[in-house]
DNA sequence: CGGAAAGTTGACTTGATTCAACACTGGTGG
DNA sequence: CCACCAGTGTTGAATCAAGTCAACTTTCCG
């Protein structure tokens, strides 16, 4: 408040999602105000964690939620198996910290080297309490969270590995066109195996289906963490023929 | 507001989710105040639908948002080869209409004979956007049904058909002890077909899944809408088995 | 440059799907 | 009252895709 200023300045919590109403369909991300991401910075603080750091545990008591300003954060379930199912990749511009009666439901732990906002769930709360403006907001991203969940939801009832693979490379190209430019190359930041937690196959399949694809012509994987669309149609089939 | 004391009597919305905070653990319901409850009744219409009766349709215009009062409804997606990839079974308590740019994502169709109440989207924005404390609560079922959406990817991710069918089990069990008496008796309304597009199994996969459990003595099926759990504790290990 | 971690490939096994036949149920009409 | 019929659920046999185990190669990072 008595630096207005900073939030346009000072890297600032922001949230993407798309939105309920069509009205809004140009833009995809929601606008906080300044005033509303001062508010947030006020109540938060920022974090930098190194890839592979853990940021909380399954059950750990949940005092804070987090926005990812940049990086890649992965959300999973540890399973009495010992096999871990993941839940989600996080992005910039998503929240995380999901709990359930004070305790976290899921393990996060950063993919990339992440940078994070810290927010405090009391404060937070009294905050949209205060700001309904601000809640509706966050509102809008827990509801879009839940759409994604459904989504991947849908992709893991697949019986084909191929088409498995193909709609998450459509998932995280889609994710990257949202943000920038329209490009062939999608960086894949995750490793095989947390792809394979994701899309609830073997790490052995994962890598057969990108041979696959790979031999269809459809994609090229540049490296193990960047893929190159060649043939967007025929991959989109692919992927849509569920 | 001239009838204050209606809400009390007349069957009005309400919500049930488990809250993010341990402090409020006591219970799992959202506790609307009569106020609430009141605003909510004249922004919607109560409405009575027979079973098998769609509701909406995927990609149709979201004016509405819907609480179900009675009955159980089924949410899923028809997907391009014909089969259909449900989403979540819906009870007293819940709520459904997910949109997205302004059209539904799903489809809708009661299971049984229901009771809902449609609320008007764009007055329920305005009513949420005015009353902070009644959007926390919304927050707070978006946010259950986050949770069980996830809940559901990590189940649909098991191999083994058996277990699937007895964490389905479980989670019937766990919705009705929520609700009242705690019974061994579970009613499954719904068909096995609309089970089988649940888990994510063939039809053939939950009859035999069903006569696996049969036959280990865990349960009893009285009719084919309703089991009787023998053994919780053995349906519980074979559900836990992930 | 070396060692460990990550990824790929092959051979074999397993378990769900599929296709097809059959059983059960509740409602209808002769 | 019973026979029929359609919708729903069950069972059996053959197939096929993904999992597992194991060997091998590549990449990454100190």
């Amino acid at each position: 408040m008595n630096r207005v200023d900073t939030a346009d300045t000072r890297p600032a919590p922001s949230l993407g999602a798309v939105p309920f109403l069509k009205t809004a369909a140009e833009t995809d991300t929601i606008v906080l105000t300044s005033r509303q991401r001062e508010q947030l910075m006020q109540i938060g603080i920022r974090l930098r964690l190194p890839a592979r750091k853990v940021i909380y545990r399954e059950g750990a008591p949940a005092d804070s939620v987090f926005a990812v300003m940049e990086g890649t954060v992965k959300s999973y379930r540890e399973l009495p198996s010992g096999k871990r199912a993941l839940c989600a990749f996080l992005f910039p511009r998503d929240l995380f910290g999901l709990a359930e009666r004070g305790g976290y439901v899921n393990c996060t732990q950063a993919v990339t080297p992440v940078s994070l906002y810290r927010l405090s769930i009391s404060q937070l709360t009294l905050l949209l309490k205060r700001d309904a403006e601000l809640q509706f907001q966050f509102l809008a991203k827990v509801t879009h969270e839940l759409r994604e969940s459904q989504r991947r939801a849908v992709l893991i009832n697949r019986r084909d590995a191929a088409g498995r693979l193909a709609m998450f490379i459509e998932l995280m190209a889609a994710r990257r066109d949202r943000l920038a430019v329209r490009q062939r190359e999608v960086p894949l930041p995750m490793s095989r195996t947390d792809i394979a937690d994701y899309l609830g196959l073997s790490l052995e399949s994962v890598s057969r289906a990108a041979k696959e694809l790979r031999g269809r012509g459809l994609v090229k994987f540049e490296n193990p963490h960047l893929v190159r669309i060649l043939d967007a149609a025929g991959l989109a089939e692919i992927a849509a023929a569920v």
